[in-house]
DNA sequence: GAGCATTCTTGCCATTTGGCAAGGAGGGGT
DNA sequence: ACCCCTCCTTGCCAAATGGCAAGAATGCTC
């Protein structure tokens, strides 16, 4: 279950160097999971943080009705987390599960903190995360506000594909802000389209 | 212009004692604004971080059609930043406005830097802002998807009614996600339920 | 291969929201 | 006091999306 793949993904920001990158990988533990397996389950306390080396897994939360809401698919070379929970050690209000079979390497939240003071390399890339996590979801709000559910839908197929392959038509469109049935819809004309 | 809710305002999250946030609020800098003044401008690079102890201001971004989409709201003891600019050295989509007079203290992303790097007790202060930042973002993005602009109207009146005083109608209805027109009819709706 | 459950599509109609344009209400400057 | 400008409201109709329910399609189990 490659390393290599671990320490490429430290390394592909270019804030940790190779070297450091051997040294900070050996914090992580090889961690699979299974198709439809939880790597956290709402009201539990996020204890791990998950970067995926092959597979793809989904974020939800339950809304007032009890329908779940996907707030985030996650996929190869990509952090699956939630932040809230394993930042301030609090119940999570998500879960997160395998959409396909996964393998990846965890960290821990004790882990991360010893890197996080102790490797400022890491400090960095720990803060780079965070960062483009906070970029994605605010440019993801903006598309909420100015778009169509067409035109995010069509944008995701173009962004990734995968994702429409491994998640079921419910996720994508509570994903996107609407109803299966509004997405049924809009695919049809989508597909139309293009031919 | 008080040093002190400077560092009250870096004690309040509990990361910082009393001590220590008298030698970090050395490194930032006093900073007023007159209302209509831009803190940060659109392709310009974020220098700079304002936490405000008196005053609102809003970020907004302008969508393909140029129409300002209000991104933000932030009010006293709260960090005024646009995260993607300030951290990454990257031109900002955004701009960041005051919409009253504003008081407040300022941190240049060296001096950030630095105090993140050099001292543990702000870099989990600096995390906390990030974390708490995206769960804000995070919730408002399942409003978003889980309700109608009626109920997130209701529920930003009631949390922040003194945006309401200080911002357009326009704002805050790009804010919320709906055109002005709309907001002007469920204000409506809103107001005789009440009374 | 039959049966069952889940997922996806579709039709019908209601609700929400948008677009446009006209009118009204304030606020500031001269 | 007058004018001008911006902001807010409102009426009319169109477009987007939701809710429900019935059917197709798919996949899984036994």
């Amino acid at each position: 279950m490659s390393q290599e793949k671990l320490q490429h993904f430290l390394q592909s920001t270019g804030v940790i160097n190779a070297g450091q990158a051997q040294e900070v990988a050996a914090y992580f533990t090889p961690r699979t999971l299974l198709r439809q397996e939880l790597l956290l389950r709402t009201g539990q306390i996020s204890q791990e943080y998950l970067l995926l080396t092959s597979g793809y897994v989904r974020a939800f939360a339950c809304d007032p009705e009890g329908l779940e809401v996907t707030t985030a698919f996650t996929g190869p070379g990509q952090v699956a987390l939630e932040v809230s929970s394993f930042f301030t050690r609090v119940p999570s209000l998500e879960t997160i599960q395998a959409l396909t079979d996964c393998e990846g390497w965890t960290l821990t939240h004790e882990q991360m903190n010893q890197l996080f003071h102790g490797r400022p390399e890491f400090r960095e890339f720990g803060r780079g995360v965070l960062v483009r996590g906070f970029a994605a979801l605010k440019n993801r709000m903006l598309e909420m506000i100015t778009t169509t559910a067409a035109v995010r839908y069509d944008r995701l197929l173009a962004a990734s594909p995968e994702i429409l392959q491994h998640a079921s038509l419910k996720m994508v469109a509570s994903y996107l802000g609407v109803t299966d049935t509004s997405l049924s819809r809009i695919r049809k004309v989508s597909s139309q389209k293009e031919g």
